[in-house]
DNA sequence: TACAGTAATCGACAAACTGTTGAATTTCCA
DNA sequence: TGGAAATTCAACAGTTTGTCGATTACTGTA
């Protein structure tokens, strides 16, 4: 175990995933069993209950050929969870697009926000992956990454100009809290099997930005 | 490594947690050893890069007694996770007392709910132990927990009973959403290292019952 | 088709960690 | 002080890890 030491795969494949641009089948067929594999195996048993010798069984790859692939399981979920984040920065524009006037126009008009739209098909794309991932014995940290990749853009490009423009200490705890809220939304609804659609799921989240309980109190 | 077999501990002490109640001063100090130790581990290399010898060794502590408290690190983490999910349930009478009309009249008169108070009170006593399992390397599982056993019930109680008696999905995602949201705004308190006063916290989250980005619109 | 390159297979290895055991030792408290 | 119980200590088999070298199988191309 020398840590210090760079690992060398023997292919030059350039990701790590079971991407379609591997010229060599025999790479694209053994990134595309490790991958099935690591997701049945996180949905079973859970990240730190995977070990290299079960995932290369269930995979029916040789043990050896997996440290061809990834240094170690760690570095394994990590290429799946960086090229979800990657894709999602694609809707980098679209987030920051969204103006608050742009959005109620969207809502009087009762029709949701297209890249709302995108977004959760994209992760229903992804469904089987964050399911797992995301699941209670998944991995802690990548909720975080998630919320700090769309929900939090999200809510900054939301936020009036008063509250962008005063980083005060409850404007701090203002985005968090609504942050977490939608990723609290998107966890809800991959945990629950995404039931809705990607249409309602963007009406939901726009419907949650125009609704507190406090103002309930007027009912 | 023999699952099946139950945990047979030679000393006879109840909750495996460093408990005032322990009559041996012998168990007190070992218990209370593997507590700071495991905390300190857990905040430096995250729960799955403890390894038991080396918290013995911080613990000052024979591998083997370690084995005496504990069946392995893992119940060790859920001991002390299930201590704090119990402390929590004391709220449970405060939380579930809490209506909407009289969190208005607080807010009105400008003042914190005590409960509220009192609750920042107990993480921040908690801190260190919640600060690195919150932690990205922490335990992912927790934070659920903790939502499930404070931020939900607490926005249950908050709504008003329109919401309460009709459970569509849309509800549903309505309390997942501020659950979460204030799980959030707990987490990066204590990321963030706790500065606000336990009564500015609960200014903070009565203050966030009543905004919503859609309002500032009228702004 | 034959060949060179390279990915996958296989067996073996040291190293680390786990959880258990039995015997010796220390600590506690009645 | 003496018995009970917690801790220490050394040793153990069993897993998993990451690496290595040699061999086999596959791929694309000359």
């Amino acid at each position: 175990m020398t840590a210090t030491l760079e690992h060398i795969t023997t292919c030059d494949c350039e990701t790590g995933a079971a991407s379609a641009a591997s010229q060599d089948p025999r790479i694209a067929r053994t990134q595309l069993a490790l991958r099935e594999a690591f997701v049945s195996l996180l949905e079973e048993k859970g990240f730190e209950g995977i070990t290299v010798g079960e995932l290369c069984a269930r995979a029916n790859i040789n043990r050896g050929t997996f440290y061809n692939h990834f240094r170690d399981k760690e570095t394994m979920l990590h290429t799946y969870e960086d090229e979800i984040l990657a894709d999602l920065n694609r809707f980098q524009k679209a987030i920051t697009g969204v103006g608050l006037r742009e959005l109620v126009r969207f809502r009087i008009a009762k029709r949701p926000l297209p890249f709302l739209v995108e977004l959760f098909d994209y992760l229903r794309e992804q469904g089987s992956f964050l399911h797992a991932v995301l699941g209670p014995k998944g991995d802690a940290s990548f909720g975080p990454k998630l919320r700090d990749a769309v929900c939090s853009k999200l809510i900054m490009s939301v936020l009036n100009e008063h509250y962008q423009n005063n980083p005060t200490p409850f404007v701090n705890y203002y985005v968090a809290f609504y942050a977490s809220a939608y990723l609290g939304v998107i966890t809800r609804w991959i945990e629950t099997g995404m039931q809705e659609s990607s249409e309602e799921m963007a009406r939901i989240a726009m419907r949650l930005l125009f609704i507190n309980p406090g103002e309930a109190i007027t009912l």
